[in-house]
DNA sequence: AGCACGCCGACT
DNA sequence: GTCGGCGTGCTC
């Protein structure tokens, strides 16, 4: 066809097009692109009666009109003022979901997020629905027959052939639409009577789509109410007066989130900031609470971090539940689906499950709870970079239904929520059984004999680890490094060994035998020579828990030890295995990363010896402080869990860092004040509003004029602006280079967090000129590599 | 993000 | 002349 023809036959169905608008519907869809805008396309006839909101479609999309599958977020009979003067408007071309995937409040909860986190819409719906349940996995679409309705009151006029005959009762018999193999089987005939049925309209045929997967049957043994304490009793009063009041309003309407500007904050009157210590009985308080919210009709979701989705966890909510989901990263894109379907169609009772948990498709959702909200994983670190505790925010808000934080440590930002009485605060201040809390001696090992010869296992934990063995007793270690040592360097030129792609130095893993960048896990074996100078003699500095373990092994010999990190805890199932082999005692000292310092709770445990309390102090980032004083906290809370008692030790060059003396107080009040006034002081969260601009490219000079000009630009419109700014940078990032890309990041503080959307709005056209560099917006960013 | 378009240099 | 490199700008 010539392009002459084409432009004539366009300009013709456009003209067609016009003229009807005003009866036709349109469809508004998003793409998964990082684009704001929303794409209005028209139905076509024959997909009018089958568009809906939260259904996924395919579109021309582009000067190509590539077919790109989209969300439909909304129809419009008549052309929406967006497009009411375009002259081009395109047909959808199919619609790929026969139910809708997102409900009306999810479209709302994901719109929200957009806006918040300065991201598309697309984008957002995107990443909230499980590639399984896009994928529809473990499902197939099975062919039903049925006995046309119309025809069934005249049965007995038809006078059939005795096959087709047999067929009809097989039908009448089962009373429902059966397969055809099951009715070939019943009838003992072939296909061909059902197909003369179906040709003559006596039979319909029914288009099904079934799960192929079963769950296994799982044998939970039930569990009986624990007693509760008074502090427990009174945080569990305070959150079903909440559902309570849930009860009689009727469901709520989703709210309208046209304005981003309103939703800055809102009123958290239904959020509870549950305050315990460790030990104190906040799941017991949880599942109670769930129970409440069940015993409604309701669903609840309780998001907990990856690290304590455990079997023992998963186990505690199943005794007391008949039925929980539990979405873990291990699932199979079956078994994901399969629950996801379960948990839409109301099965449910509970879920619970990591960050994205949070978008479980719950119909009445009753409840949300949060474990640890301190956590940092509950911020994604990849496009949409949400905190699941704002979306929690979001989502109960617009539910109308209560939101419960837990934690011993409150992260900061939530702290002076609840100082604000923008949340509501519940304080367990006591263990259960008026256990007290673990007494905890800080050791400066600054002169101490043994970690000047490059010990790690100083004096005072070494006898405090005799003691503990000789009692009986067990110990947990605690230290956040992993590998052997993570630094090798040259005798004869001083030059680290360092990952080619990364600023980073590699860390030695004696038992793979390899050089190991933490960042990018480039690994190479360990050199002969020095690559610089190509002398030999490479030596290695510092400790992680490879080289810890060895030293334990040989101070206390005969003893059991085991190492948990993510290197010996590659298989599956090998974390709940360590951890039973510590429980049934089978080991006596336990040591080990992250990994080990949250949830454990063995009796049995009467040490806990925090190897090095200053790795996380040494972090530039600001909340370095807080996220030490958590650590401590956490871990010594492993410990003093029973009669037995217990103690912690921790070994640091800085006790008297405000976070150190704090956390051996056991005294968060006084750490969340004083820390509350340094960022005052700074101006940072939560006393200000934040967000990291990261800029990334292979070439670094280029990084650096592109973060000028950002910042010139920023500048420029926040004088503009009634609102102050601070804007900080271009620097190079903590984590300057990263997989052969360098890295740069400007800061900006202001007021609100509307502030800096309305500085970013103005500035973003300019800042996607910029070609050649990459940049991402973190809006609230926790973690700044 | 994609992807087409277009403007330059290196070829048949 | 035309193939293909990459920078530019648009996508209902």
């Amino acid at each position: 066809m010539s392009r002459q023809q084409n432009l004539f036959e366009d300009a013709a169905e456009l003209k067609w097009q016009r003229a009807d608008r005003e009866d036709q519907l349109f469809a508004a869809i998003v793409f998964n692109r990082p684009m704001e805008t929303v794409y209005h396309y028209l139905v076509p006839p024959a997909l009018r009666e089958m568009i809906r909101p939260g259904q996924r479609v395919q579109a021309p999309f582009g000067r190509g009109d590539r077919p790109t599958i989209g969300f439909c977020v909304g129809c419009e009979q008549g052309p929406p003022e967006a497009i009411a003067k375009r002259k081009n408007v395109k047909e959808l071309i199919s619609i790929l979901d026969r139910e809708p995937i997102a409900d009306a409040k999810m479209l709302g909860l994901t719109k929200w997020i957009a806006e918040y986190y300065l991201c598309s819409w697309g984008q957002v719906l995107h990443a909230v629905i499980p590639a399984a349940v896009k994928k529809s996995a473990g499902t197939r679409q099975v062919k039903l027959v049925e006995i046309d309705p119309e025809v069934l009151p005249n049965l007995e006029d038809l006078n059939l052939p005795a096959k087709q005959r047999a067929v009809i009762d097989v039908l009448l018999d089962a009373g429902e639409p059966l397969p055809v193999g099951e009715i070939t089987q019943s009838a003992g005939c072939g296909t061909s009577p059902i197909n003369t049925l179906l040709k003559k309209n006596i039979l319909t045929a029914i288009r099904e789509t079934r799960m192929n997967y079963e769950p296994p049957e799982k044998l939970v043994a039930r569990e009986a109410d624990l007693i509760l304490a008074d502090q427990q009793q009174a945080a569990l009063d305070a959150i079903t007066h909440a559902i309570d009041h849930g009860k009689t309003t009727k469901t709520p309407e989703i709210e309208e989130v046209a304005d981003p500007r309103k939703i800055d904050h809102y009123k958290g009157d239904q959020t509870f900031l549950l305050h315990g210590v460790t030990g104190s009985g906040k799941t017991e308080v949880y599942i109670r609470a769930i129970r409440h919210a069940v015993d409604f009709g309701r669903q609840a979701i309780v998001l907990v971090p990856e690290i304590s989705l455990t079997p023992q966890t998963i186990r505690r909510f199943r005794r007391r539940f008949d039925s929980v989901a539990v979405l873990h990263s291990h699932l199979t894109d079956s078994e994901r689906h399969w629950q996801w379907q379960q948990i839409a169609s109301g099965n449910v009772q509970v879920v619970v499950g990591a960050r994205s948990a949070i978008f479980a498709p719950t119909p009445r959702l009753g409840l949300i709870v949060i474990d640890e909200e301190h956590e940092t994983t509950f911020k994604q670190e990849t496009v949409p970079r949400y905190h699941a505790r704002e979306v929690a925010r979001k989502r109960a808000a617009m539910e109308g239904i209560p939101l419960v934080l837990g934690t011993a440590t409150p992260m900061l930002e939530s702290w002076w929520l609840a100082k604000q009485k923008s949340y509501q605060l519940i304080s367990m201040p006591k263990r259960i059984e008026e256990l007290p809390m673990p007494p905890v001696v800080t050791v400066d090992t600054m002169n101490d004999p043994l970690i000047k010869r490059g010990h790690n296992i100083g004096r005072a934990l070494k006898n405090a680890i005799d003691q503990t063995l000789k009692n009986d007793g067990q110990i947990i270690l605690f230290f956040n490094l992993r590998g052997f040592s993570p630094v090798l360097w040259c005798r004869s030129c001083g030059e680290k060994l360092s990952c080619p792609h990364c600023d980073t130095s590699l860390t030695w893993h004696k038992d793979r035998k390899l050089c190991v960048c933490h960042t990018c896990d480039y690994t190479i074996p360990m050199p002969g020579q020095c690559p610089a100078c190509k002398k030999q003699g490479l030596r290695h500095f510092g400790a992680g828990t490879q080289r810890l373990e060895e030293e334990v092994r040989s101070k206390f010999p005969g003893v059991t030890v085991l190492r948990m990190d993510s290197d010996s805890m590659r298989k599956p199932g090998s974390h709940d295995e360590a951890l039973e082999r510590f429980r049934h005692g089978e080991v006596s000292i336990l040591l080990g990363t992250q990994m080990i310092a949250k949830g454990l709770d063995f009796p049995n445990v009467t040490l806990v010896g925090v190897v090095d309390a200053d790795t996380a102090l040494h972090q530039i980032d600001f909340r370095a402080s807080e996220r030490t004083f958590q650590l401590i906290s956490q871990v010594a809370g492993r410990t003093g869990r029973s009669s037995r008692g217990g103690r912690v030790l921790v070994q640091t060059m800085q006790p008297d860092a405000e976070a150190i003396r704090f956390a051996a107080e056991h005294d968060f009040i006084g750490f969340a004040n004083r820390e509350l006034g340094h960022r005052l002081e700074r101006k940072m969260p939560p006393q200000a509003a934040l967000l990291r601009i990261i800029l990334r490219a292979k070439d670094e000079p280029l990084l650096d004029t592109a973060g000028l000009e950002m910042v010139e630009e920023l500048q420029k419109h926040a004088e503009t602006l009634p609102d102050k700014y601070r804007i900080l940078g271009p620097a190079p990032a903590p984590l300057a280079r990263h997989k052969d890309y360098y890295r740069y990041q400007i800061l900006i503080t202001s007021t609100s967090h509307t502030a800096i959307c309305a500085l970013i709005e103005k500035c973003r056209k300019q800042f996607d000129k910029l070609t050649m560099i990459e940049y991402a917006l973190d809006v609230d960013p926790l973690q700044m590599r």
